[in-house]
DNA sequence: TTAGATGCAAAGGGTTTGCAACGTC
DNA sequence: GACGTTGCAAACCCTTTGCATCTAA
């Protein structure tokens, strides 16, 4: 699973990558990424950009996100930290709440288990969407 | 999203895939679900496996968990419960420990969202991949 | 009787991958 | 110069879906 290899060369495409995944608080997904990046290097590929994704997470520069939907989302930071996902609109805010790390070691003593980290996820509905009229 | 319609009928494909899931822990797959199911029903589709899977979803009588790997997977135990994910094995276990609905709260007073519920996963080795050999 | 459910197979759709050319160190 | 990386497009693979047929209520 741990890859040992090299990831040494830092591409233009990697590096801007990961700047526009830095610079935005909004979760995007894969091809979101893709589009942004088209603005900078108009012939990248969308092979590179998932490529370079798994890179980065590998890297642990940055953190994969499945919450519910089919495709994933990507955080620019790489700071274990909670979510919260609005059950409306889809979109993914981060909570500012610290980590309980206290629960890893409660986890281990009653399981046995190691636990390296945990994540958790808030599902509700977001502020703007609590204003929206209903609909079936 | 929510839906009104009908699902009146208990199709004998319906309770057999619910009683299945529900005689296990193991948090099986569609797939898994499917050959076990066949045994019952031999020329059931893997269509309707998923199918009903997602209205069993919808009546709230199972979870659908998505926890990093590319395919689903499935509890039988509706409750809310948190999880532990195997990073060796992959395996996932259910874990013994009262979900904090307080947190829930605090999380509505800090953000204004509405918070229905939360979901909470654990990370590391279980007991089991502890013992194994390491490899690279 | 009839609307919901099934089987089958094809389609969907996000993600991965093989390969030749390219670019970083 | 060597080897990681890219672009392109095809392949993957889990999941969904259209349709004719079937069946639970």
């Amino acid at each position: 699973m741990t890859r040992k290899k090299g990831f040494t060369r830092m591409t233009k495409q990697r590096r801007i990558i990961l700047d526009v995944l830095r610079s935005t608080t909004s979760h995007p997904t894969a091809d979101w990424l893709y589009e942004k990046v088209k603005d900078k290097i108009p012939n990248i590929s969308l092979g590179t950009v998932y490529r370079n994704l798994n890179i980065l997470k590998e890297m642990n520069e940055i953190m994969e996100l499945n919450y519910g939907s089919t495709y994933s989302r990507f955080d620019g930071n790489p700071q274990n930290h909670y979510h919260f996902v609005c059950e409306r609109c889809g979109r993914v805010f981060d909570i500012d709440e610290e980590v309980h790390r206290e629960m890893d070691r409660r986890v281990e003593e009653k399981t046995g288990f190691t636990v390296r980290y945990h994540r958790m996820e808030f599902y509700g509905t977001c502020r703007e969407c609590q204003n929206e009229k209903e609909e079936e």
